[in-house]
DNA sequence: CACGGATCCTGATGGC
DNA sequence: TGCCATCAGGATCCGT
C-alpha cells in the first residue's frame, strides 16, 4: 500500500498519541517478512514496561523509539496501521501484531504479510544497518540536490522508471508516484536514466518532490484499503494524472493513457506529452 | 557490482 | 456459481 506519503500520513497520525506511552504488553500474530527478535534478541515480555519515545520515518520504514532500543516497522504492500485508545476488537486473522500502551493499542493489519515489525538495539545494530544502510536519500532532506541526482542517474543504465523504483538514488517513490512524476517531468518511463539531461533530471527532481508533497498535503492515495491510523482514507488517487487511467483520456492532450510492464510492475504513461 | 527475473503471501476481479 | 488466471501501493534473493 505504502509509499513514502502514505507511511508519513500514517507516522503523523499517531506519533503524538503515543508519544510518552508505556508498554502494556505486546501480541504477535503470523511471521511476517523477518523476524522480530533475532535468534539471540530479548523475549518480546522484555518490551513491558519500556516507554516510547517517538516515531521517525527512514524511507517505507517507522522507527518506534523506545527508552532502550525501537521498532523498525515496515508496512509492505498490503500493511495498515491503526492506533486507538478504545479497547480493540479481538485481533482478526490478519492482524499479526498489537502493541498495548497506556495509551493506547498500536496495531498492525497487512493480509500479504509482505511487512516487518522488527527490534533493534539501536540503529547501529546488525539488524537495523542490514534493512536501512542501504536505502538512498530522503525526498525532503538536505542531501537530494539536483547535481547529486543527475550524477546518479548518469551511473544507471536501466529504464528510469525501475531506477526510481529501486530506491537508490531517493527513498520513498513507489510504483504510484514514479508514473506521476515521470509524467509531471514530461519523461518516458522506458528512457535509461544514464540518457537523462542535466535540465531533464532537474525538473525530476522537482517533480518528485512536488508530487509526494501533493500527495502528503491529500493525505495518501487510498487504492483499495490505505487508511491511517485514526482510519481516515487519502485522496490523492482522485487526481492521479496517469495512475490507473489506461485507456482514459490525458488530462492535458485527450490522448489515452498508455500502460506498459516493467519489471513486473504496471507503468502508466502519456505517449504524447511523454518523450524519450 | 549492476541488472532482470522470480519470489514471498492473500484477496479482489474478470473471463469462461 | 465455480474455477482459473491475473493483478495489487514492496523488497529481497539469486542467477548472469
Amino acid at each position: 500500500m505504502p509509499e513514502l506519503p502514505e507511511v508519513e500520513v500514517t507516522r503523523l497520525s499517531f506519533a503524538d498519541r503515543i508519544a510518552g506511552a508505556r508498554i502494556v504488553a505486546m501480541r504477535m500474530g503470523k511471521p511476517l517478512r523477518c523476524p522480530l527478535f533475532g535468534a539471540s534478541g530479548p523475549s518480546p515480555h522484555s518490551l513491558v514496561d519500556r516507554i516510547v519515545l517517538g516515531v521517525r520515518r527512514r524511507g517505507k520504514y517507522l522507527l518506534l523509539d523506545m527508552s532502550q532500543g525501537l521498532l523498525l516497522i515496515h508496512l509492505g504492500m498490503s500493511g495498515r496501521l491503526v492506533f486507538s485508545g478504545l479497547v480493540l476488537p479481538p485481533p482478526g486473522a490478519h492482524d499479526h501484531f498489537d502493541l498495548q500502551t497506556t495509551q493506547g493499542t498500536l496495531r498492525l493489519h497487512d493480509p500479504r504479510r509482505f511487512g516487518a515489525v522488527v527490534y533493534a538495539e539501536s540503529e547501529d545494530a546488525p539488524i537495523a544497518q542490514k534493512l536501512l544502510g542501504q536505502l538512498g536519500v530522503e525526498p525532503f532532506g538536505p542531501a537530494f540536490t539536483t547535481t547529486y541526482f543527475h550524477q546518479h542517474l548518469r551511473t544507471r543504465k536501466s529504464p528510469i522508471k525501475q531506477v526510481l523504483l529501486s530506491g537508490k538514488p531517493v527513498v520513498g517513490v513507489g510504483n504510484i508516484y514514479a508514473s506521476e512524476a515521470l509524467f509531471h517531468a514530461a519523461l518516458r518511463p522506458q528512457t535509461l536514466a544514464s540518457r537523462i539531461g542535466r535540465v531533464r533530471a532537474d525538473k525530476l527532481h522537482a517533480a518528485i518532490v512536488l508530487v509526494l508533497t501533493r500527495a502528503l498535503d491529500l493525505g495518501g492515495s487510498t487504492l483499495r484499503d490505505f487508511a491511517n491510523a485514526h482510519g481516515e482514507d487519502g485522496h490523492f488517487q482522485l487526481q492521479a494524472a496517469v495512475y490507473g487511467r489506461a485507456g482514459l483520456p490525458c488530462h492535458v492532450c485527450q490522448a489515452p493513457i498508455q500502460v506498459l510492464r516493467q519489471g513486473q510492475r504496471s507503468t502508466f504513461y502519456c505517449t504524447n506529452c511523454q518523450r524519450p
